[in-house]
DNA sequence: GGTGTATTATTGAGTGCACAAGCTATGGTA
DNA sequence: TACCATAGCTTGTGCACTCAATAATACACC
């Protein structure tokens, strides 16, 4: 009965769901992240990249809109790009109507590598988060991180 | 009908979840921490720390136990506490029993000072929950979290 | 055509965190 | 008592990211 003893009931879900979200977050991506580095040299950034350039069409993306995608500033891009550019997995390319901008563009080397991680990479993303939900639970996680700031897609 | 259209049907729930997770948290931290940081000089960090000291027993925890709860290394909360300590929100205390604990003890000034940023923290924190989220959609989310590694308490 | 504003991207400086190595203290075992 | 494995914590180093400032291009407007 002591002052910590307070609350619990009172905390309001906001406040508990963001909470609940910085630990999840925190486990995950230092997990993740760990396994990741260890075994393809990449961080979750870097998949993360990759992953969306793949998407991309052409395999290629403003660097503007990478950050837009990644959540990241322009300058956290450039210092992302420095590193897969050096790797070889990505490449700048320009754009003929518009001098400003620098694509990032994928290259064949990169999308090996994409292909090389990805599977292993998403079985552990699953075995993490399918060890302790079910897929009806999945589902409703995707739904309702879908309607977080920033968690759409 | 592209390389980039295969797929999203076939992405799975874990997959989708995880990077729901990644957007929604980069922004929502960035958010927050922004305005925490704006407003009252604390990092996100900062804040959890002050706050899960303040409802432990005699407001004091072992580093350990800090990281633990927190999720981050020792040696983050080494880094951590230096700069609450250094303004006086936090000391450290040693542990009679055990001369290998240091216990990170809430100062006064600490508590004055969670209790001056909460009301204005778990406000923000509510406005962007709560925005696009309905109190049924924020317990679901507090309860599949909750599952999530990490996300339990 | 020239000017002003917005957009794209990079750079320098600073911060927050992790990992690895090292220190001191504890507690079990012989 | 001597020893050794383990626990708690700190320090050195490095990385990823942000913010603020800067440069170059684009475009609207007169």
């Amino acid at each position: 009965m002591s002052a910590q003893a307070t609350a619990d009931a009172e905390i309001p879900a906001a406040v508990r769901a963001w909470t609940r979200l910085l630990r999840a977050h925190a486990t995950t991506t230092r997990l993740l992240n760990a396994e990741l580095q260890a075994q393809h040299g990449l961080t979750i950034n870097d998949y993360e990249a990759l992953q969306v350039l793949s998407c991309a069409e052409d395999h290629r993306l403003k660097r503007v809109e990478l950050a837009r995608r990644l959540v990241l500033t322009p300058s956290g891009v450039t210092r992302l790009l420095e590193g897969l550019e050096r790797a070889g997995l990505v490449e700048r390319t320009s754009c003929p109507t518009d001098l400003r901008v620098a694509y990032a563009q994928l290259t064949d080397a990169g999308l090996a590598k994409l292909r090389e991680v990805s599977c292993g990479h998403e079985g552990s993303v699953r075995a993490l988060f399918e060890e302790h939900l079910s897929p009806a639970e999945l589902e409703q996680l995707v739904e309702v991180l879908g309607k977080v700031p920033g968690g759409g897609d």
